[in-house]
DNA sequence: CTCGTTTATGCATGTTCTTGCATGTTGCTG
DNA sequence: CAGCAACATGCAAGAACATGCATAAACGAG
C-alpha cells in the first residue's frame, strides 16, 4: 500500500466516523505506531485533522449549523452513504440537493464512475471538488443559509433546463400513506422540480426520517425507486409500493 | 511492445484502478524500473498521473489544491482578510469570486454588516453559511473543480444582470505596468464581467502575485480601487496609480 | 548503403524518502 | 505520585528515486 493511498484511507475514516485512533490505524494498515503519528502529524499540518492524545479528530468545526449537522450521526450517515452510492451507474446524470446526508453521499460516490451532477447546494459540489472524472452543474440563485443551499425562482428556472437519471432527495419526512414531504416551502419547490426532471427517485433516510411528516407534500410514497434505511424493521409497507427498499 | 503502447497501457490500468505500483508495471512489460519510472515521469507531466513514492495515482487536486491552497499561508491570508473586510461597509453589494485568500475574506467579514453577496464560488457560499444576515446569491453553471468555482456561458450570463458595489477579486498576477491578470481563460472572462459590474475594484494578494503576470489580462492596474498588501515595500508605483494601498 | 542523429533503454552512482527501532520525554489515570 | 501509554526525536536500513553515461536500435539524408 502506498502511503499517499494511507493518507487517503485515514482522512476517509476521519471524515467518517469524526475520529481515528492511531493504535487501530497502525494495526489496520500493519504498520508501527510510528508511521501512523508520522501520518497523524502530516494531515494535521495540512489542516486535515486535529491531533490529540491517542489519535486524532476532525479540525474543530468553524461553521455552527452546517458543520454540526455534518457530524450528526456521522457512521450512520456514511454508511447510507456507501449502500446509496451502489445505486449508481457510470454516466448517469443525478440531480443531489442539499442535506448532510447527501454530502455524506457525494463524498461516497465510487471515484472511477463518470458521472454528471446537478445541485443547487454548494456544500455537494465542493464536496465532489477532489474527484475531476465528473461534471458538476451547480443551480445558482438566491443562498438560503439554514438550508445550505439555493432556492427560489431563478434556481427552479435552471432546473427545469435539466433532466437526469435519478435524483436523490435529501427528505425531510417519508410516510407510505401521506408521502414525501419538506420542512420549507421554498425547498419544497426546486424539489418538485427535481423530481418532475427525474426518472429515478432515491431517498437515503435516517430512521427519524420514517413515518414522520413535514408540512410540504413533494409527492406520493410510491414515486420513490430506491429508498436506502438503516434498519428492516417495518419496511414491508413501502416495498408493498413497490420501491426498492435497502437496508443496511 | 513501443514505448507508447506501454504508456496507453498505463495510462488504462490507472484509471481502472486509479494507481499503479513502480514495480509491478516493471515486472509486467519486462523492462526495468527506471524506464517505468520516465514513463510515469512523462505521464505525470502531461497530466494523466500524480506521482508518488512508489507509483503513481489518478490525478486529484483535492489533496494538492483547494484545500491545502486555504490552508497555505493561512495566517498572512488571514491577515489580508481583515483588513479588506474593513473596506466594507453595511448595505454594500460584494462581488467575491474564487480564490482562497477570498474564502478567508468570506469568513473575516464583520458579522454585524448586511450585506449582499454574489459569488460564483459554492466554497465562498458555504463560508458565509454561517451568518443569515448577508443575502447570498450563487452564480451557477458548470461547476470547475481545480478553480472551485463555476464558469462559463451560463455564469456569465447571471452575473450580467447584477451590478455591485465592489469586487473582491482574487487575483492571479498584478503588476503596474501589465495589469491585472488570471491563469485561465474561462476564469478571465467572469472576472471581466464582475469587474465591469463593479464600482469598486479591491484584491488582496499575498506578496507572490505582486509583479506578476498570468496569460490572460482582465483589466489596467489603474482601476484597482483598494489593494491590500503584506508589506509596503514597492508601493508607490501602485499609490501612484491612484490605488489605495493597504498594507498588513 | 553509410553515416550522423535521435530515441529508448539499462546500468552505475549518489540522493532522497519511508519506515521501524531505540531512546528519552510528556501526558493521562488510578 | 507511580505506572503506563502515547509521544517526539534521532538514527539506520532499505527501497525508491534522479542523474549522467553508455549502448543499441530506429531513422533520415546524402
Amino acid at each position: 500500500m502506498l502511503t499517499e493511498e494511507r493518507l487517503d484511507a485515514i482522512r476517509r475514516m476521519l471524515s467518517e466516523h469524526g475520529k481515528v485512533l492511531a493504535n487501530d490505524l497502525a494495526t489496520q494498515f500493519g504498520v508501527s505506531d510510528d508511521t501512523i503519528r508520522r501520518d497523524l502529524r502530516e494531515l494535521a499540518r495540512l489542516g486535515y485533522c486535529r491531533r490529540v492524545y491517542g489519535g486524532a479528530l476532525l479540525p474543530s468545526p468553524d461553521t455552527g449549523t452546517l458543520a454540526v449537522r455534518t457530524s450528526d450521526q456521522a457512521d450512520v450517515k456514511a454508511r447510507l452513504a456507501r449502500t446509496t452510492a451502489t445505486l449508481v451507474r457510470d454516466g448517469q446524470t443525478l440531480y443531489i440537493d442539499a442535506s448532510s446526508t447527501n454530502i455524506a453521499i457525494a463524498n461516497a460516490l465510487p471515484k472511477d464512475l463518470r458521472l454528471t451532477v446537478i445541485t443547487n447546494a454548494p456544500g455537494i459540489a465542493t464536496a465532489l471538488s477532489d474527484n475531476p472524472r465528473h461534471a458538476i452543474i451547480v443551480l445558482g440563485g438566491l443562498y438560503e443559509q439554514s438550508k445550505g443551499a439555493c432556492l427560489g425562482p431563478q434556481t427552479i428556472r435552471e432546473a427545469e433546463n435539466i433532466f437526469a437519471d435519478m435524483f436523490v432527495l435529501g427528505a425531510c419526512g417519508v410516510d407510505t400513506a401521506l408521502g414525501v414531504t419538506a420542512l420549507d416551502a421554498g425547498e419544497a419547490e426546486i424539489k418538485r422540480v427535481m423530481i418532475a426532471q427525474s426518472s429515478l427517485l432515491t431517498i437515503a433516510a435516517t430512521t427519524d426520517k420514517l413515518g414522520t411528516v413535514a408540512p410540504f407534500k413533494l409527492t406520493e410514497a410510491a414515486r420513490i425507486d430506491h429508498l436506502v434505511v438503516e434498519a428492516e424493521e417495518g419496511m414491508e409497507a413501502y416495498r408493498q409500493l413497490d420501491i426498492e427498499v435497502h437496508s443496511i
